[in-house]
DNA sequence: CAGGTATATACCGTACTGTGCATATACGTG
DNA sequence: CACGTATATGCACAGTACGGTATATACCTG
């Protein structure tokens, strides 16, 4: 799956690096935090190693996790274009607010 | 895939939604510019229409899609917890951004 | 109504990914 | 050095999502 989204599609990978984004964290921490078997927790953080949003820091015999931003620089930057559809968003909840309308932001002429 | 985060893993998908990002446009549009079969731009954008990325206003015989920016909102909130690790990173951004790099290999040294 | 265009759907085969379980490796301690 | 802990890896299996081809549906035009 190679690319950045491909490794976020994963519900427990996505947990394992919200978990992260407050604290590092050991294998076995994680594990029991979110209640996922060990292996399954060293294989996910394997993946997520690999393609760059996690480094580890051995102390001892643990293995502390912790966030490396680079591939998630690379989402927010891919939704830079969608942004604009932020506010127009808002704008047609303000409309959605008052009563219902149909009317797309551009003027489109109808049928 | 149920969430937004696989629905964008797909890269046709996204890329579809970066084509719309600068207009709407029709099936067949999106067929001819993105190069894929025609019903694999259909399935794609049942995907997505059913996730609410997209939304399709017929106009004769062609539906005409464009971008429902919730879905991607949703995402870009998920994103917030990390970006206190952005400004760290500034300069690594470049350097991950312009293309899918090699997963860097783990001989990540200090820090 | 026929024919053509635009889009959607069905079906099939295949490839991939996540999981469970077992086991291997690494390290620290008594 | 043996043992316990912490983490990583190998393997078999099951689910599923994607692509391709064929076909169905919808709508327009003459």
């Amino acid at each position: 799956m190679e690319s950045a989204f491909g490794i976020i599609a994963e519900p427990n990978r996505r947990a394992i690096l919200s978990l992260l984004a407050s604290a590092e964290r050991s294998v076995s921490e994680i594990e029991l935090t979110l209640g996922m078997t060990q292996p399954s927790v060293s294989k996910h953080l394997k993946v997520l190693r690999e393609a760059g949003f996690v480094e580890a820091r051995v102390d001892a015999q643990r293995r502390v996790y912790r966030i490396r931003p680079e591939p998630l620089m690379a989402v927010d930057a891919w939704l830079d274009p969608f942004r604009r559809f932020w506010s127009a968003h808002v704008d047609a909840l303000e409309r959605h607010l008052d009563r219902f309308e149909p009317a797309p932001p551009p003027k489109r002429k109808k049928r």
